[in-house]
Parts: C-alpha cells; sequence; structure tokens
DNA sequence: GGTTGCATGTAAATGGTTACATGATTGT
DNA sequence: ACAATCATGTAACCATTTACATGCAACC
C-alpha cells in the first residue's frame, strides 16, 4: 500500500491539504499502523491530481502560500475501494525497542527499566488520547481504534507486572565489554 | 538499527550462516519486530567482515556451495553493545490489515469477515507456536516473548469478541462503488 | 515433472526519507 | 532571540527489496 493510496484513504474521511495529510500520519488514528512524510506526500497528491483521482482547489491565505485543499474525485473513491480489496501485505513491525530488550542480560538494570518505563509512559498517554476519543467515528474506525487500545493495555500491563522479575533475573551485573 | 546491528544481533546468540540468519528473521523470535532479505544479508555480512566485526570459516560440503559460518568477533561484540545502548528509534508498523479495516464500512460484510478470521487463526497459530516455546532462553528474550503472547492474546480476544458487533454495524449494505 | 529447501551472491529498481529552500506568525 | 507552527515543494541520498544467476537433492 503505496503513499498514494494511503492520501486518498485520508481524504475519504475529509477534504485536506498536503501538510493536513502529514498532521493524520503523525498525529491522527493512522499514526499507528502507517506513515509518511512531506517528501513522499506532496509528489503522491500531483500525481493523484494528474491522474484525475482528486480534485484541488486553492484556498488563499494572507502571507502565507495558497492552501491547496484536496478532495477525493469518484474516480479516486474507486481506486481506494480497488486496493481495500487486494489482500493486505502482511504486517511489518520494526522495533528497535523489543530488539534492545531481547539482549538485556547484556544490558544494565538502569537502562533497562529506564527503556521499560519510558515505554509504559507513552502506552499510557496514547491510552488516554484514545479512550478519550468520543467521536463518532465510522464503525471501521472505531473498531480499530479498539484494536489499538487493547494492544497498548496488554503491553502496558506486560511491561508493568514482568519489569521486575526481568530486572530480578538480569541482576546487577555491569555492561559486559569484552577485551 | 540497519541490517549489521541486526546480523550482530542473531549472531550473537549462536554462529550461523547468511541463510540461517535469514531464517532468524523469517521463523526465528525476531521475525515478529524486524526483517531482513538475502540481498541486505549477504552484503551486510562481508562488510563486517571486512571491519573486523565477525569472523568466517568456510564449511565444505558436497554437491553445494560451501556453508560459510559467521561469528561473532571481540570488536563485534562491542560494536554490539554499542548499538545496544544508544535510544531506540520510535516502533514503526506498517499494517495494511488495520488501515483496510478502518475503512470497514465501505466493504463487503463477508470480506470483513474473512479479514477478521483469517487474522484470528494466524494469532492463534503463533500463540500456540510462542507458549510451546519451552527452551530455556536468556531472561532478555524470554521477557520480550512474554511481550507477543500477551499482545497477540489480547488482539486475536478482541477480534473474536467484537467481530460480529462489527458486522452488524456495517449491516450488509453492498460494496458502494460510485458513478 | 514441479516445487521446496539448501546455499551464495549481484544488480537494478523501488520507494521512500532527509535535508534544503522560502518565509510569515506566534509563542517563550 | 529562538523555536515552533503553518505551508509547499524539490533533489539528493539511502537502505532495502526484487529479480536474476547458478545448481543439486529430496519430496510429492
Amino acid at each position: 500500500m503505496d503513499v498514494k493510496t494511503l492520501c486518498l484513504g485520508v481524504l475519504s474521511r475529509a477534504d485536506a491539504s498536503g501538510y493536513e495529510i502529514k498532521k493524520a500520519f503523525e498525529e491522527g488514528p493512522f499514526r499507528h499502523f502507517h506513515q509518511a512524510s512531506f517528501g513522499s506526500i506532496y509528489p503522491a497528491l500531483n500525481a493523484l491530481s494528474a491522474e484525475g483521482l482528486v480534485e484541488v482547489r486553492a484556498l488563499a491565505q494572507d502571507k502565507r502560500p495558497d492552501k491547496k485543499i484536496y478532495s477525493l474525485a469518484p474516480k479516486g473513491r474507486n481506486a481506494l475501494l480497488a486496493a481495500l480489496m487486494t489482500n493486505p501485505a502482511p504486517d511489518a513491525v520494526r522495533s528497535d525497542f523489543l530488539f534492545i530488550l531481547s539482549f538485556a542480560q547484556y544490558l544494565p538494570p538502569a537502562r533497562v527499566e529506564q527503556l521499560i518505563n519510558a515505554r509504559i509512559a507513552w502506552y499510557r498517554e496514547m491510552l488516554t488520547r484514545m479512550e478519550g476519543c468520543t467521536s463518532e467515528d465510522p464503525a471501521g474506525a472505531r473498531f480499530v481504534r479498539g484494536i489499538g487500545i487493547a494492544v497498548y493495555r496488554a503491553a502496558a500491563d506486560y511491561l508493568e507486572s514482568h519489569r521486575d522479575e526481568l530486572l530480578a533475573a538480569i541482576g546487577d551485573g555491569d555492561l559486559q565489554v569484552a577485551e
């Protein structure tokens, strides 16, 4: 699923500028399972526009570049639907956090503790935000948010309830630098 | 965290060939949070070898290319430790599954149901494998496996207990192709 | 007879990110 | 003064994947 399709998805929810689409990937509901930067969003939007999948209207603003508001064209809606009907590629998770923790026994316990605590705090903050979200989203978005909440809560709970066990297991042995 | 560091991590657990490292990312414990293909592993191994971070010994085999067994050199161990002490980049999840589900209301319920059922089956299979893993792993690996089990279980349970609710919400409205 | 597994490697193509360029406004 | 927010866009760079090249053995 490329950035073009992702943009169509965002636009299906509401008209938006490139800048606003970027925010959807930074702060919006998509942030948890997809990401895109300006360098990919702006060219994608231009391509979509050239293909007639989206429409643009320029919104003049004082002392700022015109804001280009994109909206989904009927052809774009069909393209999105077609993409939604393809088999999803397997999920890809890249977590340096889990990779590092896999080698906890080589690390100073203080570092492991700090890593885990920071992660718990992050999950709890996300949970507060996601649970406080009382907007009447469409059914799909509500369902996906529910998965996110369930998963983040499970992860935070596990970290909290097993942290001390891990810390005890790796003891207070120092960082073992060979040589 | 690049493929070179990932390879050092795999080699810290046991000596391995490029082919075996690939398997660690396909079937091993790392598969859930990092991935790498031959096209990146083999060059990485050559670079690590040139830098003196790993050592190679060729294992002759009949009717097959020599198997090159790599092992972590002291310099490599230090490089790994240094990498483990850096701040982990934020987790990056790419899930077409969740993206597609976000738009469940546009899709035929049968498709949504099939998508969810397949995913539940996948989680349950992974859980069986992970729970059946009774090896005496180091503390870090055990802890990380515990997180994986907790998270997959939470996801599978949520999907199972909210599937019918979602299906009911999207009704039996047909695929809405505009125009 | 075709696929899968073993085993290594390269080159081209991909699909992005990062950094740069520009610039006013608002907050600290 | 400095950073952040708003706003768009390009180009260089990057890491990685995909496809190719090679070839035998075992299984179905």
